[in-house]
DNA sequence: CATGGAAGTTGACGGTGTCAACTATTGTGG
DNA sequence: CCACAATAGTTGACACCGTCAACTTCCATG
């Protein structure tokens, strides 16, 4: 037990972190830090006004590491080969820090308004995605819409798989022997399927023809 | 103020689905639902052993709910044209009752083996998407394996859709003006191009080339 | 009519986030 | 060198939560 760290601060942060890992976002309290510093109930709120704002730094550190791992800087063997590669780090992320993808992904966030450093860390990582499309595309800005719907489709796909092979409920949908294993692979398969064939034909900002 | 109701455990559940669409899921509490029916803050517990049961079973009836949304008993308009008039009627329940939809699929689950029934119908929802794809691709027992995986897919690409349409995190990822609109609609797109496509060479369930 | 079980009430316990007031420490200006 | 103010940390309270335990109320059945 380490008795009155220099740096609570940054104390609170690692301590909520392996809260966090051990049993998961929801069951966080202020209190838990507290006591597993050694430390009163309220010192943590000398650093953080609220539970939320503590979250919200550590879901911010998380994004920060995300981009550092889409962008291949921590799986040294695979190395950045285009948008494939990208699909890759995303799903191994998801697969490496399972609680940290639930903290970022699969909690309620707190409100947009008051932690703006956390948005602006999350949309660095979707645009790392979104930049990499364009340069794929052609950057005129004509086609930055068509970009930006294939990087919001890759991005649902990616995050839809790793939502569902996160929840337990895959596990009871008496699934083919090893199709779980395949899950991932064929994924990033369809995904490229659809990003060869040819683009959808408009991107709706024209008209909209099927308002009923 | 309803006073005393004598159906207590459905008043519970009818309470608690307007407390969770007023304020949300994870604001319902127990005495909540107490208050709202004018009764003790035990009564509710007379019919559900804890706050996990009577949220699993309206998460049941949701289940129940979107499965027949699924089938297009809910939506008219909308007749069954096979697969992809499935994915519309997906994205249909996901936008006309998000509550719902994060209930069911945004909320972390309580644990399964406490509430079978819960998973039972959740899995007769996948139920549908996976029966349509073995139609499909012809029922033999060899191909359910890529059925299966392609269900998986699906599934992933409109889930993923729908947890990132209802996440306020889009709102600030500056996405070209009208892309929002279009989403749902690329989607499908792209979904469709997928299927379309050549069928990814093996399920994985034979030999594993990639296991390192 | 007695009795027993089901439904509902009351009260408590330990947990939470957070406000308010207090103390202790520390660095600085007179 | 010392007073003083800011800063960090403590203590105590409040309202809320889920839930256990003991109590009452009531109605159907023997």
């Amino acid at each position: 037990m380490p008795d009155k760290p220099s740096d609570l601060k940054e104390a609170c942060i690692q301590a909520a972190r392996e809260v966090i890992a051990e049993q998961g976002v929801e069951s966080l309290s202020m209190r838990d830090v507290s006591r597993k510093l050694g430390v009163s109930h309220q010192a943590p709120y000398r650093h953080f006004p609220s539970r939320d704002h503590l979250l919200a730094e550590i879901m911010r550190r998380c994004f920060v590491e995300f981009a550092h791992y889409l962008d291949g800087n921590e799986v040294p063997g695979l190395e950045a080969v285009g948008f494939s590669g990208m699909g890759e780090r995303y799903i191994a992320y998801a697969q490496n820090k399972p609680l940290e993808y639930r903290l970022m992904f699969g909690t309620p966030w707190p409100e947009a308004a008051q932690h703006p450093e956390l948005i602006e860390h999350a949309k660095h990582a979707f645009d790392l995605l979104r930049q990499n499309l364009r340069r794929k595309h052609g950057n005129e800005p004509a086609k930055h819409a068509q970009a930006d719907l294939d990087a919001l489709f890759i991005w649902s796909a990616l995050h839809g798989m790793a939502s569902i092979r996160q929840a337990d409920v895959m596990r009871h949908l008496d699934l083919v022997p090893g199709v779980d294993q395949a899950f991932a692979r064929n994924t990033l398969t369809r995904i490229g399927q659809a990003m060869d064939s040819a683009q959808p034909s408009g991107t709706g900002t024209e008209e909209g023809t099927e308002k009923k």
